[in-house]
Formats: C-alpha cells, structure tokens, sequence
RNA sequence: GCGAGCAUAGCCAAGAGGCCUAAGGCGCCUGUCUGUGGCACAGGAGAUCACGGGUUCGAAUCCCGUUGCUCGCCCCA
C-alpha cells in the first residue's frame, strides 16, 4: 500500500474516465446556453454562516455534515456543501436584482461533505445546477424542470421518472404539517424510532420514511397538495399545465419532500427506473423565502443540483454511447541520435501549429515505437532515420490502412498545419 | 452516528497451517523480425500477501486490534 491515499470519500479522476466528464459537462454548458443560463463559479469555500442560515439550521448537512474550519484570521469557513445558497449570496452581494429578471445562471463545481461514502455517494462530489432568481411565475418552474429533463435526455439517459410534488408556502404549510402531525400521532406507536423523533423536528419528512411500516402509514396521510392555499394551489395548477404543454412528463409524489429548509411549493426529483439507493440523480425546487433567509429582501427563485458522479455512473449502467477523447494525431519515432534532434523539432513545429503529436519513447526500437503508436490509438506514425534526415523527407505511415508515403518534410508540415487540427 | 462484508503486483485473481523462494490472466518491457504496429510464440520486470500483535515447531491461510475499501441505514446529488 502506498503511504498515502486520497482522503476517504474523495476520488482521482484519471484520464480513463475523463470522457464522462467531458461529455457531461460538455451537454450542461450546451443546454444551459440554450435556456439563457450563464455561468456563475462561486468561491469553494464560505462563511460558516452562510449555510447555516441558507440551508437551515435543523438540516443533516448543516448538523453534522459541513467541513468547518477556522482560518489562521480567525474567520469560520465551510467548504461549499451546497450549490444554491452561494449563488444566492452572489446575488445579493453584486446587485444582480438591477438587470432583468429573472437572472439565470448555471454552475459546474465541487460539493463538500462528510458523510459516509458508499454507492453514489462521496465527500467531495461535483454538481451541476442552476438557479432562476426574481421571477415567481410558474412558467420559470416549468423552465427549470425542462432544462433538467432536456440535460437527462441529451446525454442519453432513458429511463428515468421525473417526480413532483407541492409543499406549499409559509401561508398553508404550518396548517398542513398541523394537519401530518395529528394524523401520525393517531398512529405514533407504530412509528420507527426515526419517525417518532421526527413528528416533532421534522414532520415533513415521515413521509418519505422507508420503513415498511411508516410507508404504510404514509400512503393514507393528509397529502400536501390537498391542503395548498388558493396563491399555491393556482401555482401548482399552473406548473402541472406547462409541464403538460412542453410534454415533461412527470410522476406527482405526495411524498415527494425535501431535506433542505428553504424549499417552498414546487419540488422534484428525478430518479433512474433501476433501484438502488442513492439513487437521485436531480433534485430541485423552488426557494421563495431562501433570500430573505440571507438579508436580502424578498426575492423568489427556483434551481436544481444534480451530481456528476451520479450521471456518470448511470451513463456507464445504461451503457450510453460516450465518446472517446481524441488521441493525439501523430506519433513521431526516430532512429538513432540524429534523427532524435529531428523528431523533437518536428514535434515542435507541428505542436506550434495546432496539431497533436507526440515523440515516441526513444530508448525502443522501432517495432516498440510501432507499438507504442498502436497503443495510444494515433492516426499515423511520422518516421524519422537517417535516410530521411539526409533526404529532408518524412516516411508517413497511416496506422488504419497500413499505407506509408515518404514525403518532403517541409510539405508535409505545410499540409498538417494546414487541415483541421485535432 | 449505526450495521454487514472484504483486504494477495497497476488491474483481475488462485490459495482452506508445511509441497509458497506465492499459480494463472490482463497490462507493461524485451526478443523471434539490424528501419515498421495490431496476431502468435518465447522471455523479463513487478508482491515487505493492508498494518500491528498473538497462537503454533511452522501463518497469505487461525485469533485479536488498527487502518482502508465496499455495501446498506440515516441523509442527499
């Protein structure tokens, strides 16, 4: 074993796997330009406070979750645990509410936190998400869960459920978790010790209990949007009409809720058809009361995080056509010392001009330069001897049809300077 | 925070107390082929058997502890 390792939880991203990524970003940025988002890069780390402010205080992620740290000024920081509540202080803090409304932005970066990592799950993980902000009309839900729904289907998830749900506002919720509250206390002895602790910290959250009992329970609970007030309800019934519209098709799940506290009225999920847990490959809502949360002034908004790994990992079960990386367009091999000096400058010019290549190890024969150039996957190999130094040529062998050209060298970099690099 | 399983080369892995100076495969390097790849054949390099302690005449193998990994719960992306 070597002495160290990456710490628990976190994961090299070697140059194997890098397709994934590339792809994926790759689609995120596509689809993002196409609804007008723009791209927001947010510090890594905050004020501790932010998110315990932004998040809420109750919340697994704020209580036992977050990289906390004091600097050497003494200042509290958290490495970022969670991808809205930074773009909402950004917000705030560079006056984005003076342009029009609703700003839209997406973002790209690390999440921190410390959990235990199993299937899916990490300590540092990497998301994709974007925010709507200053904008309460239910079309921009609509948008939001579409721009999603378009990202699953581009890179080439198919079986996939997008789920909704309504949890309503600071109006009609503490009437409706009044309301959970009753009916789960009727049943309470037969909770599991969870749910009993949650009836009073978190009620929202005894639905979405996974024990065979609770669910049970839960399937006959008082359900969120039968309890939605009239500005809710007429939101919900929007969004449901414009999803239909845009034909998002979606799954509504009374118990749909969410871990974070500052999600108000519209929530969801989406969720591969094969089961596991972890298995949440979006997650999003709308967070009308996040920004007053954080000292701006009442500023609705509406976003969505979902995690690269999870995409990734979802490609790879599925089996998704993903395209290679490109390898280098050519191999350069050289025979002795002289045709070395030769080689090196080639590469160089062809580098200077936009066109990949590489030198290939000099201590091997030629057959294990071939090989090497087999190996990497280049289109053709440029052989440099002595024959071709003294003639000022080029041998060019074409590894896909095993053709080989020996060319005047300065043409032959006049022509590769001059097709498409790659 | 709770529970379970696993730990032998870069990767996959055989191994059930002495025949282990640790099989085999992939990959890597070399040669067969003095300047030509993919195939084949031959050879080579690469392992304090996760770490520490114990039992035993003898431990990769049995026991204990530690660490790490994986999976599940919780929670979340």
């Amino acid at each position: 074993m070597p002495t160290f390792q990456a710490p628990r939880g976190t994961a090299d991203r070697l140059p194997a796997e890098q397709k994934y990524w590339r792809y994926i970003e790759a689609h995120a940025a596509d689809v993002a330009r196409r609804f007008g988002y723009g791209r927001i890069d947010s510090p890594m780390f905050e004020d501790a406070g932010l998110f315990v402010r932004g998040v809420g205080e109750g919340t697994d992620i704020v209580e036992k979750e977050m990289y906390v740290f004091e600097d050497r000024g003494g200042d509290l920081l958290t490495l970022r645990a969670e991808g809205t509540a930074p773009v909402c202080r950004a917000y705030l803090q560079h006056g984005l509410h003076n342009g029009p409304q609703p700003v839209r932005l997406y973002y790209l970066c690390p999440v921190f936190r410390y959990e235990r990592p199993q299937a899916g799950r990490f300590r540092q993980h990497h998301q994709f998400g974007v925010e709507a902000i200053g904008d309460p009309d239910p079309s921009v839900d609509a948008e939001v869960i579409e721009l999603a729904w378009t990202l699953m289907h581009d890179i080439g998830l198919q079986d996939i459920t997008l789920f909704t749900n309504s949890i309503g506002d600071a109006n009609c919720r503490p009437e409706y978790i009044a309301a959970l509250q009753s009916y789960y206390e009727k049943s309470a002895g037969h909770l599991c010790p969870d749910c009993r602790g949650r009836l009073e910290r978190n009620p929202l959250r005894l639905l979405d209990c996974k024990v065979a009992t609770c669910r049970a329970l839960g399937e006959e609970a008082p359900k969120s949007v039968e309890c939605l007030c009239a500005d809710c309800q007429t939101h919900w019934d929007r969004v449901q009409s414009y999803l239909a519209a845009i034909g998002v098709p979606n799954r509504v799940d009374h118990r749909l809720v969410r871990g974070l506290d500052y999600y108000t009225r519209t929530v969801f999920e989406i969720q591969p058809a094969v089961e596991g847990a972890q298995s949440t490959i979006c997650g999003g809502g709308r967070y009308d009361a996040l920004m007053e949360q954080l000292g701006g002034r009442p500023t609705p908004g509406i976003g969505f995080g979902s995690g690269i790994e999870r995409l990734a990992l979802n490609l790879q079960r599925a089996a998704a056509p993903v395209p290679d990386e490109p390898s280098p367009r050519y191999l350069i091999a050289t025979i002795g010392a002289g045709a070395r000096v030769a080689g090196v400058g080639l590469a160089h010019r062809l580098r200077a001009a936009g066109v990949g290549a590489i030198l290939a190890n000099g201590g091997r024969a030629l057959r294990g330069q071939m090989r090497q150039a087999s190996a990497l996957g280049v289109d053709a190999v440029l052989i440099l001897g002595d024959d071709e130094v003294r003639d000022g040529t080029v041998a060019v062998r074409n590894m896909a049809s095993s053709s080989q050209d020996v060319l005047p060298l300065e043409q032959f970099v006049r022509d590769a300077a001059g097709v498409s690099p790659s």
